[in-house]
Parts: structure tokens; C-alpha cells; sequence
DNA sequence: TGATTAGTACTACCTAGGTAGTATTCGACT
DNA sequence: AGTCGAATACTACCTAGGTAGTACTAATCA
């Protein structure tokens, strides 16, 4: 059959480099070489060569200060965190993302004051429903006429 | 560095195929062939082959019957995904599942009575944390003496 | 009994992430 | 100007998922 479908959600490797970049804006390979040092003992070139494919992979892309290549993500955290979170909803929860909160609020770990942010939460979607308010149009409030 | 610690979540056609065989406690390659035969056209071989190769990984067994292959899954559906959610959790909120709740709350769709089960959850979890209780020693009222 | 068929074994590729060595080049410093 | 170091380019492997062809074997059926 066809080769599968291209996997978007990037590794672990990439989403540490994407992390550093997300934090400063941009970085070089030796800044991103340092900021990971701590955590992994990696070469200089294999960050470069990293950051080469996730370039062609459309993660990030660089300009040229001097010989030096400074990246800057082409793609943003939130966006790629949905897209990890769908990807685990749609392969282990059939899509159906209350399954999975589901399994969080049963199993996961939660610091008291988490709960009451998520009660909030949860209470606004509520609203919402009730009112049938979602959300979308909330800062045009003469949506139609 | 070292060859990065071995990934245990399963790709795609390896869930569908534990899917199948969740479903039916057993199956075969063929009947693994037919029943994935919808959503892709697969070669009876390539089930075959991820068959062997998710033995040799632990996560299904086989027992012979005549020269076939009944296989039978080693890991549990839950547990499967709950490892990918805590993966997730891991990889893209730092290992904060409240983080990860709060962005499915936000951005997530959810059906009203989705919603409500949600909150009867959230409401369990912050009854535990109110009277102290992990939920753990549920079925032993008697805890103390 | 011989041919067909069903089933597994073996082998082979491809892609993508991950890791790193070697080569080349450019700029800076002495 | 010549050397040294930093930075990228190129190349090479390894692992794992995914996909499938071919070979071998055993059961069944005519």
C-alpha cells in the first residue's frame, strides 16, 4: 500500500529544539548545543543536522547573521501541542477527546488548586452550552442584523 | 549518544491490529486481514509481518492451532493508552496533565452530555480532595481503626 | 496421489527520527 | 598572510514502523 501517511507530530529531539526556540525567540545551534547540554550530552552537528531536516520539514526555518544560521520556528507551541493531543485522541480514543479527559481526571495527578482551574473551565464550557454560546463570535457581540 | 530510549507506544497499524484483537480477545492474521481490509487495503503478509514484529515486542503472544497463529494481545487496551496519553502529557505539557485537560476543555469538542459526565468526574476528584481521600481505599471504610 | 491453497518464514525496502564523524569554508586573530 | 577555530555541508548508521514479495510447508481436495 502508499507509504503511510506523513506523521507531523515532530520527536522527542526536535520538540527539545523546538522548546529552546519557543523560549528565545530564535537561537543558533551552539545556543540550542548549550541549552540542551544539561540534558542530553548531544554532538553540536547532530542539533545541525536536526535543525536541517526540521527545516525541511517546514518546522522552522533560519536566516544568516554572518556564516551563522539563527532559527526561528515556523510553527507555534500551542499548535503543536493540539496536534500531539489530537493525534492521541483520534489513534487511542477514536477521536472522542471526553474519553481521554475521561482517563486523565480518573487517573491522572492533580495538585488541589489544578482542580479548581479545570472546575472553572469545565463550568464555562457549561455556560456556554447552556446558552448556546461557542464562544467563537464572543468579541462580536452584534453578530448578526 | 546513546540510541534514545526505545519508544514503547505502537504506531498506527499495530493499534489497529490490538484493537482488533482487543475486540475479539483473539484473532488471526487473516481475520486481522479482513477486518482492517476497509480502512486499508493491506497485503495479508504485512500483518504477518507486524504480527512477528509486535511479538518480538512484547505486546502480543501466540498460541498454534493446526499451522495457524492465534494471537492474543500482552498488553491491556487501558494501558496502552494511557502510556500514549502520559507520553503526550510528557512530551508537549511537561508532565502537567492539568495543562493538558485545560487546552482539551478550551479547544476540544465535546457533547453536552460529555460535558456533564465531566463534571459529575471533576466533582468525584474534588470530593476526594476535600475529605482527604485518594480513592484508592475506597471499598475499606474502616482505614484507621 | 498429486495439485492447489492457506499460512508462516525470510528477506527486502522505504521513511523518519536520532546521532555523529569528516570535510569544507569563512572569518578572525596573531 | 597564515593558521586556527567555528559553522555548515555531506555522508553514514542505527532503530522502528510500515509494506510487501518470494519461498517453503503442510493441509486439503479432486
Amino acid at each position: 500500500m502508499t507509504p503511510a501517511k506523513p506523521r507531523k507530530n515532530p520527536g522527542d529531539l526536535q520538540l527539545a529544539i523546538l522548546d529552546h526556540i519557543w523560549q528565545h525567540r530564535e537561537a543558533t545551534v551552539a545556543a540550542v548545543h548549550r541549552a540542551l547540554w544539561d540534558e542530553r550530552q548531544l554532538a553540536p552537528t547532530t542539533i545541525a543536522t536536526m535543525l536541517t531536516k526540521m527545516e525541511k520539514r517546514g518546522l522552522v526555518t533560519h536566516r544568516t547573521e554572518g556564516r551563522t544560521y539563527i532559527y526561528r520556528a515556523l510553527v507555534e507551541r500551542t499548535e503543536v501541542c493540539f496536534d500531539m493531543v489530537t493525534d492521541v485522541v483520534d489513534r487511542a480514543f477514536e477521536g472522542r477527546a471526553a474519553d481521554m479527559v475521561s482517563m486523565l481526571l480518573r487517573e491522572g495527578e492533580f495538585d488541589p488548586d489544578e482542580l479548581d482551574s479545570l472546575r472553572s473551565l469545565l463550568a464555562e464550557r457549561l455556560a456556554q452550552r447552556d446558552t448556546g454560546d461557542t464562544g467563537a463570535a464572543a468579541d462580536d457581540p452584534e453578530g448578526e442584523s
